[in-house]
DNA sequence: CTCGTTGCAAATGATTTGCACTTGG
DNA sequence: CCAAGTGCAAATCATTTGCAACGAG
């Protein structure tokens, strides 16, 4: 038994061709490169792979993933929602170019954790972006 | 003329009927109160005042109102947009209440401009939600 | 076998748009 | 007056759902 596999039952979900071929987009370098796709973005790469699998199917199985904990969903702007394969970093958006960037600060984190129990809270997740524009321009 | 007006003209929007009644709904206590709301509780805020302003023009209004940096959208979670008059704080959003509270951190505000200046960029603007949970529960 | 899953098509719900009709300056 | 703005209804678009057929364990 292969990881997806591993990684799907996990999650307590059947290990079924529609969900393995999704894994297999979301870990290869099409995505990987774009860190950022929409539910449309990962169909229409399963159908150039020759898959057929439904639009729909899409959307469940993103979910699916979202509750196990795997992919994260976002609204950066725009009319449609973006997913990401879990990485713990933040993002920034060049608001001149649409182009988002991605870093990491330990630091920060801390700061977070610090601000929610200083309230009575633990925190369980976070949502940051941070609209930038270069220097000078 | 009155503050609404002046603050209209500021952002270059006409002083219309609409746009007048709804920067007054969006600076009553209703509102206020709430400190978030959809396009159509502001719709609804306008029927219960007996005002005839459509839902398209609710919509229309408060993504000028965006522009012109009076109010801010936000997607927090579930289907709709969520607008809030500006305001410098962050939210904090109790996973399982699903109540959003709202604090004020200037160190933290600090460190975003840090952590953007040190990619080349100025910070213009920032997005985060922190998700928690209450300790222990 | 037998449920959980899927594909498809139809339904949904929030937001947007076309257009003839007002209205502010 | 007349371009900007509005109301209404119809159109869009992303996402969801119902349901019969399918397939993993």
């Amino acid at each position: 038994m292969n990881d997806q596999n591993k990684e799907l039952k996990k999650a307590g979900l059947k290990a079924t061709l529609p969900r393995v071929k999704i894994m297999e987009v979301l870990e290869s370098t099409v995505i990987q490169e774009e860190a950022h796709f929409s539910a449309e973005d990962i169909y229409k790469e399963l159908l150039s792979r020759g898959e057929n699998i439904g639009l729909a199917s899409v959307y469940r199985v993103l979910t699916q993933f979202e509750a196990a904990g795997m992919v994260k969903k976002h609204h950066f702007e725009g009319s449609h929602a973006v997913y990401e394969v879990l990485g713990d970093h933040e993002h920034m958006v060049d608001i001149e170019t649409g182009k988002v960037l991605e870093f990491q600060d330990s630091d920060l984190i801390e700061k977070l954790n610090k601000i929610a129990n200083d309230s009575g809270y633990d925190l369980v997740d976070h949502n940051l972006v941070l609209h930038v524009k270069k220097i000078d321009s």
